[in-house]
DNA sequence: GTCTATAACGCGATAGAC
DNA sequence: GTCTATCGCGTTATAGAC
């Protein structure tokens, strides 16, 4: 997250925040203080509370929607494309670790329209990937399983990810990216 | 969850409400507007708010604890004994669905005291998964992946199926029983 | 065991000085 | 752009009548 300008100061900061309590448990005065500034002046750079959470909240959605949208038509086959995802949420937890926490710990907390534009975005994700797993059933690349469990299972995982990444160094990042799609492509026992 | 008397009526109401909205964004007054009474009401069988918060989460996790130290020494395979747990996180999910959601969402809510007692029983039972797997490794039951990986991405899974099931039909529990073992433990892709 | 009334406090947000 | 002061409201919890 670069910081380009105060209100992105205030986002970041408040991302930072969220994250470790969750977004009602914050308040403006805690944003504030961390940032060495009353609570007042916050509201000369942002015009409420919800803005700050949708922000941060659409911010990460649209990133996701942006690398599913570029992956999908794509000329690769299913387990390539899954490959492809896992890696997208590998990066996204690395580069944007409190935004994404937020995302999935606040959503329902977004107020009436934009809690219907974010709930818009993650409904054609998992649509993506449903008809990336089923084409995959289809070209006998993947095992014939129930593709809602399926879906679940590791999307469930991949958004998760931030839990893992939060307590770890940079460098077991490698690890992952190396290891994660074997457990949850391959699974763990010996065949 | 059987309902014996009161307080045990106000927990199960409190549960409810909590896991659609957040401990924080649920309010005394909420809660005794379910139960059809005034929040002054709620202290004459509760101490205070936490001790509701707190009620919810340990329950649940002794549930887990409970089964862990109870399958853990028995002499059979790391398979069967992951194949289990597997069982027992579904269980609790269809029998404590409010509790399983509020424990995964809002212990991080809990006060001092009652904080380090649950990341105790979390701790202790990641350890006991973390046995098991590497006891299934030793005897080449199971792949060497990094234990770290498998543990995360299993158990994010098992205690994320409260999502899952609110949205399914409880005839659909039996396809979870049957194929979400296949998926975690044996993977998805085509050998 | 439930009620009304209220204490004590923190919340998001605004007005207006500098 | 930040400040002080403040409004109006919601919060948990208690006291005391019934």
């Amino acid at each position: 997250m670069k910081i380009t300008d105060r209100k992105s100061e205030i986002i970041v900061t408040a991302a930072k925040l969220f994250k470790k309590r969750g977004y009602n448990a914050v308040s403006m005065r805690d944003i504030a203080q961390e940032l060495g500034i009353k609570a007042a002046s916050l509201y000369n750079h942002i015009k409420s509370k919800q803005e700050i959470l949708s922000d941060i909240v659409l911010n990460v959605a649209e990133s996701f929607t942006n690398h599913m949208e570029q992956i999908y038509p794509q000329s690769i086959n299913s387990i390539q494309k899954l490959e492809a995802i896992i890696q997208n949420h590998i990066d996204i937890t690395v580069q944007k670790t409190d935004f994404l926490a937020c995302m999935n710990n606040d959503w329902m907390h977004l107020d009436e329209e934009n809690l219907a534009t974010y709930l818009k975005l993650r409904n054609a994700y998992e649509a993506s990937f449903r008809k990336i797993l089923q084409e995959g059933i289809a070209k006998n690349e993947l095992e014939n399983q129930n593709s809602e469990i399926v879906i679940f299972s590791i999307l469930t995982t991949l958004r998760a990810l931030y839990l893992w990444y939060s307590k770890k160094s940079s460098v077991e990042v490698e690890v992952l990216k190396k290891d994660l799609p074997k457990t949850l492509l391959h699974g763990i026992v010996k065949n």
